[in-house]
DNA sequence: CGCGCAGGTATTGGCTACAATACTGTAGCC
DNA sequence: GGCTACAGTATTGTAGCCAATACCTGCGCG
């Protein structure tokens, strides 16, 4: 069990890694011998990531990669718009001070990330930022759904962030979390936080529309 | 995995019925006989349990009935409150007029059943007016995640349905949610989900006091 | 030349046996 | 009499094996 989990973790970096393409198979005997374990140990970690919702796994046909597809997607960011307008109002409701600090350390360093154009820093800054609200809001029930949704996120995660000019428009939206969760606005986070993935959401479907104009998926 | 599938729906079922006990072990040997089958396929049904949060897992020590407290239970519910919030916003948005006829049905019948003081059957009739909005809204990644938490609260939502007055409480918001969607107001379709399931988590505090004043569990 | 059928191969599904670990009860010692 | 250590038992973790199923290839027939 150990290195079972070992082996779950192993794959799931790999997905997020972007190692594995989607509908991509992955064929048990390839697994061992790529981890140096057991098909039992695969087996089982297959499993795992199936019901995480990264990977999908036909009757006899074996397990490959799940197709987030951009409507799915789309779906997920909806439902990350709400849960982590929750985690915000929580985070509001409980920050210490020194939590007010480290949110404002990380908005500062943002504002340096986009004025110097480090867009990679930028984007671990986002994820920093997001974590150590959730890390804040203290609700696990919250953290758990939303690193779940956010792991089957990520190759859109990653079309996202090269879209040209939106951390500018996405710094705003965080200092403007940032600040509400500083002075305890608990409605305001909320709202900060709504209107932000809201923004995301917006990004997604001109994503969809540039990238296929006519079809649905 | 035909037979796996039936092991897992079957212990899953059991557990909502009650008939294993929060914290009870669940002894592999035990639920072979059970549901007669292997091993292999009782293991494979308690890994897909642990990822659903119905059951726990300790190495070396086997699969308990997860234990849900009192205050997991108000985090569940609070994010229960804002995707089901979603979940009514897109119903308004989406909903065609056979939509709005069978969810004025059942309003009506549950404003019958507290009449006449049918509080199984408007327990029921509660469950199909949230299953029904939620196939309104065609939203499956809520609806999954709905599904999964409903299925860790079962013992704390049988609980809630005895608390005397709850039925006439929630039925006027029922009834509220059921006209928003029906006349395509999506804000307050959400809002008044919201408002709904703030009362289930003033509910389920009461509970808590009533239970143990003093033990925070 | 194309379509359908059949056999072979690759891959997964399920089972049994074995090893490792934790719990429990008992006996001996302090 | 109580505590500790040891041994036995129960239960889970792991591995390898056989069977079932789907896919692919080749052959035959129309």
């Amino acid at each position: 069990m150990a290195a079972e989990v070992e082996v779950i973790d192993g794959i799931r970096e790999a997905v997020l890694r972007g190692e594995f393409a989607p509908k991509q198979r992955l064929v048990e005997a390839e697994l061992c011998e790529q981890f140096d374990t057991s098909r039992f140990v695969v087996r089982a970690a297959l499993r795992a990531l199936e019901a995480e919702g990264i990977v999908e796994r036909l009757r006899n046909k074996g397990a490959r990669i799940r197709e987030i597809s951009l409507t799915e997607a789309i779906e997920i960011t909806e439902v990350r718009r709400v849960v982590e307008g929750l985690v915000a109002a929580r985070a509001a409701a409980q920050a210490s001070e020194a939590d007010v600090t480290r949110l404002t350390t990380i908005g500062r360093r943002m504002r340096e990330a986009v004025a110097t154009g480090e867009l990679m820093q930028y984007s671990d800054l986002n994820a920093e930022l997001h974590a150590t609200l959730r890390e804040v809001a203290q609700h696990e029930t919250a953290n758990r759904i939303i690193e779940r949704l956010h792991g089957q996120m990520v190759r859109h995660q990653f079309a996202l962030s090269r879209v040209p000019g939106r951390s500018a428009v996405s710094l705003v939206q965080h200092e403007r979390i940032i600040a509400a969760v500083a002075r305890g606005d608990v409605a305001d986070a909320e709202a900060a936080m709504r209107d932000h993935i809201s923004s995301v959401i917006d990004a997604l479907n001109a994503l969809g529309q540039q990238a296929s104009p006519q079809a649905s998926r």
